[in-house]
DNA sequence: CCTTAGCACTCTCGTACCGTGAGTGCTAAA
DNA sequence: TTTAGCACTCACGGTACGAGAGTGCTAAGG
């Protein structure tokens, strides 16, 4: 077994990969040499392609199939092989000009992102909403909607806003409110929910607290709901696209009874997977800690039922502050020049957006890694 | 051709419906028999199936399968057979426990009101958002987030918020913004988006203005935001349970290859549907404009996509003037009875939910109808 | 006139069989 | 090391067939 990966054996290692990605069916050693001119004859080809078996980066299905990359197969080829792209500017261009569009909605441009990264990359796509670490409180505005019903605006530093509706034991007037507000927005300025929670309970002992009653409810209502969001945002993930993975040929079924019947245990599987995150999970904290865009293919995956999907994610975000991720998920089948650039490049505009919202510590969008 | 509708029929028709919507396979008059211990004989059985398909209630696959309803039989069971019942005290005592957990937030509660459905009637469900016609303006804070980002807190009758940033030309204190704001909300409240116009364009024909540019800027948003909430939230259609949906047998091939395609054709089919709310679109308004629960069965849908599915609707919200519109869809093969008694149910208590934002005017829920 | 037993008929479903074609692995020669 | 040649393997599609389920019809019985 000569175990040695020469140059003719690292291109054909390539040509397969991208055959098989174009086409989705097993390539065979005669069609390599007929589509790429190759200068030696197809037997050749074989030879090598039995080597590359060897050393694991293709397999058969079975006897008399044409080679398919295996995992690693996969890996080496976005490690060493492919060339690395990035979208064109014409994308560029429209992708950006989208974003635009909806200038100043943080939801929307989370959605948007899952939209055009699914457009873009033919496959689904899941984002994550920035995690605010230290979230910090900014303000707060308390507004009547009417008798028994108070609305609480709370503007966090970064631009983030919530609102929650309450309503109060005791009615209160407009002019209450706002000075309620008032003392409140004071205080907690630019404080992290750790900070106002001591804050708080360093007030109530003293002989004449500051916060009443009614602060204390709007108080509770500020602490929740900086908690859960912090919380929230770490767990939540959108996703989208679907219908483009969808028409991959991984889930259209051929003619054949149990393809077809595998297609739709595929389909359904690939459904629950994006419903819930199932199976995404450990992903987001980890890239979350990483920098550049991050791959994880098929067998890589700690749970198996992601067994034949990757991933490519990539952090989004400002500083070390305001973060969230977002990627691409399909079948390990997957063309990984095309979505690595494609989220590398939704990434830092996000990046971006997000830094135009989020005043002071803007740093360059992340560009290293891959 | 005796197409009388005797007592006997009537029941036999019933229950073949029930029998095909519990086991999803051609009911048979041998197992009618022995399954619900009829007096007579399964001869006697086939010919009065025959005649109720005579009749156009019934239909044959093929000439040696059981009986399946058509979508008129469908029809006429959920018209004159069906038992109306209600969902069981528990089940509404744990859905209204939901609801009440996420008090106050309005997107949540259609989130919610979608997954229930969803999970109660094991169908796939949508809910538009409320539409507001007539949208009265009460309030407006703006809070300035940095140097060059506004936030606009617009705040309408009925506790519907929309939340916008904008930067302004120049930059504003915070005591500017707050005078802004004040002049705005004391001219606008109470009025409607074309009563808003109509003073912004009087004003502006007057010697001495009172609105100045920035101002206008604001109006703008304000204008925009309710014009695109009117608009808006008669397209949007949320929809859930696809998961819920797809467990459906319709959706679960047999081992055959054919079945099996057309299982994956389905499948597609549906997600379409509900992704982008495809053959929907002339339901809402239709819904919009009824008391009382909607079944719409089958070929009654003016779209030729929806052959193969029921659509159960209702309206719901407050008087008329905060409105939306829930239901449950799934193959016409549905188990009406109980997806009637959950639509009713949870429109009215959504109903009941905005009645409690909404001050003033609260109507009792819908009840009527089906 | 309604009911029913009996029976022939129809059609699906699953299985087995088989020819075909694609593609490989191996061997032996260049 | 390359390559021509060839045997071998295996999926695919088609056909044939037996079994089983269920109907429609007919003729007899209440």
């Amino acid at each position: 077994m000569a175990a040695t990966l020469t140059e003719r054996r690292l291109f054909i290692l390539k040509i397969v990969v991208q055959e098989f990605v174009e086409t989705a069916t097993p390539v065979a050693s005669e069609m390599l040499v007929r589509k790429y001119g190759l200068g030696f004859s197809s037997a050749t080809v074989r030879n090598e392609l039995a080597i590359l078996e060897d050393l694991g980066y293709l397999t058969h299905l079975h006897t008399s199939a044409g080679r398919v990359p295996t995992d690693a197969g996969y890996r080496f080829f976005v490690e060493n092989l492919m060339e690395r792209t990035s979208l064109s500017l014409d994308e560029q261009r429209m992708i950006r000009h989208q974003f635009y569009q909806v200038r100043g909605e943080l939801d929307q441009w989370i959605q948007l992102a899952g939209a055009v990264l699914a457009r873009t990359a033919q496959n689904a796509s899941l984002v994550t909403p920035p995690r605010a670490e230290h979230l910090r409180f900014k303000n707060l505005e308390l507004i009547s909607i009417h008798e028994t019903m108070v609305l609480a605006v709370l503007v966090f530093h970064g631009g983030i806003v919530k609102q929650q509706t309450f309503s109060p034991d005791t009615a209160r007037s407009p002019e209450d409110l706002r000075r309620g507000a008032g003392r409140i927005s004071d205080q907690f300025a630019d404080l992290t929910v750790s900070q106002v929670e001591n804050l708080v309970a360093h007030d109530a002992q003293q002989p004449t607290p500051l916060f009443g009653d009614f602060d204390r409810t709007v108080i509770d209502l500020v602490t929740h709901a900086m908690l859960t969001f912090e919380e929230q945002a770490r767990e939540q993930i959108h996703s989208d696209g679907l219908l483009e993975m969808l028409s991959q040929p991984e889930f259209i079924p051929s003619l054949t009874r149990d393809d077809a019947e595998r297609a739709v245990e595929r389909l359904r599987r690939a459904l629950e997977i994006l419903k819930n995150g199932r199976g995404l999970g450990p992903l987001i904290p980890q890239a979350l800690a990483s920098e550049g865009v991050q791959v994880i293919i098929g067998g890589e995956h700690s749970e198996d039922e992601m067994r034949e999907y990757s991933v490519v994610l990539a952090r989004y975000g400002v500083g070390g502050t305001v973060t969230g991720v977002l990627g691409v998920i399909g079948p390990t089948r997957m063309a990984y020049p095309r979505s690595i650039s494609t989220v590398r490049y939704i990434s830092s505009l996000m990046s971006n957006l997000l830094g135009d919202l989020y005043a002071g510590e803007t740093r360059p969008p992340f560009e290293g890694g891959l």
